[in-house]
DNA sequence: TAAACGTATGTGCATAAGCGCATATCTCAA
DNA sequence: TTGAGATATGCGCTTATGCACATACGTTTA
């Protein structure tokens, strides 16, 4: 493989590994309702505002948030509204996963009680 | 946030942590293309064997992908298509970013010149 | 300029992930 | 049933990640 691909593809993991925390997932969600800054995170999420701020570095490394400074506070939006599509289309994934499993559960019992 | 949100999150969570490997990223392509068993996959990416399984079973863990015996081989194949899709919409996300950043060159070297 | 507010980071710690190597396990064929 | 091929895993190591706490930094207002 090619090194540029190669390349890409740490990028590309790198990114993932941004989605890769249940925070900053749901981090993501919320800010794709609306841009919030650091405290109303921190709160909102019931999270200590320094695990609130790392988690948004994560983010701002990679890009996948954007950080306007407001007066003392710095607001915080989604970079990129693909982001949450791609994470829709893996919960899809997730819930299709979930369903097989719990059809599987459904069809043991009732092969135990028959 | 309640409990089952949090699992579900934690779930999600799980899945992104699967594509957050350069070479998963490669072998999840790659069993797009077509399913592959794990000594074919270590050829074709140069990599050690022990490395690939190991990636597979990460894969295999997360229900990323399929593994079913043939033979003595085990072939392995995409479990959802729509993990592919989530990827393609990942990297369009880091392609606007690269290009915002040579866009972003080309402009300052533009100032620079001037 | 000092105090107050909001945000970011240094530090220490515990846990998890990735890798290379050797080796165990499984499957088929002779 | 023994050997060869294919796959998986145990082990030791290094590096990366997440968290809590304290504290530093930046911005506004008094």
């Amino acid at each position: 493989m090619s090194d540029l691909r190669a390349e890409i593809n740490k990028l590309h993991a790198n990114i993932c590994s941004g989605l890769a925390d249940p925070t900053r997932i749901l981090i993501l969600y919320t800010l794709h309702d609306q841009p919030h800054n650091v405290s109303e995170l921190a709160v909102s999420l019931e999270l200590p505002q320094p695990t609130v701020s790392r988690h948004l570095k994560v983010l701002r490394e990679r890009q996948m948030v954007l950080a306007e400074r407001d007066g003392q506070a710095v607001l915080y939006s989604l970079a990129d509204a693909r982001i949450i599509e791609a994470m829709d289309l893996l919960r899809a994934v997730l819930a299709s996963r979930l369903q097989d499993q719990s059809e599987l559960a459904v069809s043991v019992s009732q092969d135990i009680s028959s």
